[in-house]
DNA sequence: CGAATTTGACCGGCGC
DNA sequence: GCGCCGGTCAAATTCG
């Protein structure tokens, strides 16, 4: 994350927006199935939307930042053959850092970011198959800014609530004598 | 009891 | 080589 810069719109647009958390993942369709250029920025200032009772609020600007350049890091092991990974960056003024997007992810680390008192959480996608990630950290410089930075893009669809059904229906199995 | 989270260990790359 | 840094693993622990 350090090749691109966190450039975000400052501008104090004192409004407040309610963005609902599937929002989130609607706009990273649309930015991956775009053909985006390097380093492109997308600003929402007042986003609006409700829907159901999944909503979070969110305050002011919301910006996606989009990293399509590989080369800027050109290894990450020895010998790779140049494997293309895409990165976005999503940054959301936000109280709460758990932004459900509508995949279920599987924390696996947590670390201490320099120059910043708040730690950077990383995640994975836990769909078999699909090692997408993520990861996210909030801003010491203004902690109501939450970075989201996705990494590989999912080759699935999305977890929706009625696949909690067959979870429900083992459980229920477990639970019920017949 | 299985799945998810926590958290220190571990690992590879990089600069000195 | 050595130590730091960013990222990941995995065992222990918690959660549902």
């Amino acid at each position: 994350m350090d090749n691109y810069q966190t450039m975000f719109h400052s501008s104090s647009s004192s409004s407040s927006s309610t963005i609902p958390q599937s929002s989130h993942l609607s706009l990273l369709n649309m930015v991956m199935n775009s053909h985006a250029q390097d380093h492109q920025y997308l600003t929402m200032d007042n986003y609006t939307h409700s829907q159901g009772n999944n909503t979070a609020t969110f305050e002011g600007n919301n910006s996606i930042i989009i990293d399509m350049k590989n080369e800027t890091k050109p290894r990450k092991k020895k010998g790779d053959k140049g494997s293309k990974k895409a990165r976005y960056a999503f940054e959301t003024r936000s109280q709460v850092d758990i932004l459900d997007d509508g995949y279920r992810w599987r924390k696996y680390g947590q670390k201490a970011v320099k120059n910043n008192k708040f730690p950077r959480s990383y995640y994975r996608c836990t769909h078999q198959g699909c090692n997408v990630k993520k990861q996210v950290q909030r801003l010491s410089k203004d902690e109501e800014i939450v970075v989201t930075t996705y990494e590989g893009m999912h080759s699935h669809p999305i977890q929706t609530s009625t696949d909690n059904f067959e979870h429900i229906l083992k459980q229920m199995r477990i639970y019920s004598s017949f």
